[in-house]
DNA sequence: ATGCTGCCTGAGAGCGCTCTCACGGGGAGG
DNA sequence: CCTCCCCGTGAGAGCGCTCTCAGGCAGCAT
């Protein structure tokens, strides 16, 4: 138990060579029947399992993928599921493929040198770059490292990474014009931080409905957390009381958002209506329910996972997004 | 670029050898001065940087940790934050130790078999198994690999191996007690799955403060989760339209049971008296806020990877709970 | 029967690192 | 001034695997 059988062992135990072996267990082509039924028995016999160490070393490869969100460990792991669906989406991918996925926080600049260590090591045979804020050098700096490198989320400045992104401007679209079809007349919106493309997308989609439908904007800012969602609101109320309805770029702020309003007394949909951008499992059990965009999050990670295996793919993956109605508007 | 450099390079140029270097770049003393220093700038001037495969294939360390969840996907990655906490605690305690974090998931009996294989493999140099159900074989079998084990949660048959678990039955006789001084006369709970020990040990803190009050148990038994949570509470009011309170296992559920409370027309906490178990962040964003019982999940994930990595300590941690009271009582 | 082609197998050289062991030289003690 | 010791350094042997290369043998054509 102490010790590993080592090929040497299998060979020995199979009366052949451990280049044989090798093959066998690595599925080359080209042994006889008998033999390779032989190695097998043996590899099962001595419960053999390759030692990763020394594979690695000689073959250049770890068979295993980082996914790295370039943001405080706080809101990946708080309860954003957004992550979550990413996440298991690569996660499926990757193991289709065989390969193992190491998750990585890279929030500060230790973080950034610590990733770099670690794909600079060797561990590392692709990398998945997630949640990245303003022009985050990261994925640059790892391509020029030599290794595939993914984004999830179109890079802030082209870095000409292949990416794989929600269409933020079309679900933002559909909700503020779902609103305006309601026939709400002041819409307001909550949008996410402006170093972030999902937040500019959003507000952008924003922006064009209302301009498009001669409305005037009215705009706060959050970082997509329940806390900022609530203060946001509480300044939309703040700066126009008349407002009926608020998009907000994501269901975590539209839930502080809920509260607010709630605790100012304002019935939703009734007196605001409320539309939210992701669609999380707990925008069902809201009171009311909530109106929201929403993105295949499970699908973003399957694509990732494909755009990086697949060495000459590299064109852009825009996933499409979709208005859920629900009670809240 | 292509092709990183190793010790001998570094040797080269710092005209040493390669152990020299070794003992340089691994903090070994005994290395003059003069010498150090000259290969730390060679070191810096290459940008080296061990080459992990070779290391690990000689020190048969790979300097990594696995937090194993012995369930499906969906739950430890959906959206309960219960997951979020630990996973990050052992995540910080880890980068103190500078090692690896990998998670992975082992909910079906391929998934028990990769995390074998990989630990067999050498990838692994310790294992957290967590949230097991039944009598998981899983540790047990790990341990017999010859790696460090530990469980989060006592392992529902003692298995020998330490483990982290919260105070359950402390919680919950604390939340249950809480109502029975509001004067409530008729407590339900829903359970959590009875092959988990946190649902067991939730129950038996319902009942025995039940048992010393002179009132009797109504129970529903849920999964953790949202839907569950939502049924069970279906189920109880259909059992009991009396009742006047209940205690849900965990606020997942608590959210679940909150909507079909809202659905039956009955006001909380006017009607019925709710409390939840883990105070996860949207508790506080209900309507209205939950009161729960929180447990310290931040600190379950350090002191799991403190135990993990503490060869000589290998006694049981039972972590408090602490009632939080807000309006839902 | 002999030569040749082609397929299967084995031998052996590393991959990059750590670590043991031996060695050389300087300081202290005789 | 010589010997002993110890400290700092280098040489070299692997860790367990893959992969190239060459050798052997069967089968076919001549």
């Amino acid at each position: 138990m102490t010790t590993r059988p080592t090929l040497e062992k299998v060979a020995a135990r199979a009366g052949v060579s451990r280049a044989t072996v090798s093959r066998v267990v690595n599925g080359s082509a080209s042994v006889g029947e008998d033999i390779r039924r032989a190695v097998l028995r043996a590899v099962e016999e001595l419960g053999y399992v390759p030692n990763f160490a020394a594979r690695s070393l000689v073959t250049q490869r770890a068979d295993t993928v980082a996914l790295v969100f370039s943001e405080p460990p706080v809101r990946v792991f708080s309860d954003d599921p957004t992550f979550a669906g990413i996440i298991r989406g690569v996660s499926q991918e990757l193991e289709l493929a065989d390969k193992q996925l190491v998750l990585m926080l890279a929030g500060s600049a230790r973080g950034h040198e610590r990733v770099e260590r670690y794909t600079t090591a060797g561990h590392l045979d692709g990398v998945i770059v997630a949640s990245m804020h303003g022009a985050d050098p990261l994925p640059a700096v790892l391509a020029r490292l030599g290794i595939p490198v993914v984004c999830s989320g179109r890079p802030i400045t082209g870095n000409g990474l292949p990416y794989v992104d929600m269409d933020n401007v079309s679900g933002a679209m559909q909700a503020v014009s779902h609103l305006v079809e309601r026939g709400r007349r002041r819409i307001a919106t909550i949008a996410g931080p402006p170093d972030m493309v999902a937040g500019i997308d959003r507000l952008n989609g924003y922006r064009e409905v209302l301009r498009d439908s001669g409305r005037r904007s009215i705009i706060a800012i959050g970082d997509f957390t329940r806390d900022s969602g609530a203060l946001a609101m509480r300044q939309l109320l703040d700066d126009d009381p008349a407002l009926d309805a608020v998009f907000v770029a994501s269901d975590m702020m539209a839930f502080g958002a809920l509260k607010a309003l709630r605790e100012a007394g304002r019935r939703v949909p009734d007196d605001v209506a409320v539309v939210g951008f992701d669609d999380v499992p707990s925008a069902v059990y809201t009171d009311p329910p909530l109106t929201t965009v929403r993105q295949p999050t499970l699908r973003m990670g399957r694509e990732l996972a494909r755009l990086l295996l697949d060495p000459d793919q590299s064109a852009p993956v825009l996933l499409p997004t979709e208005l859920v109605v629900r009670e809240s508007t």
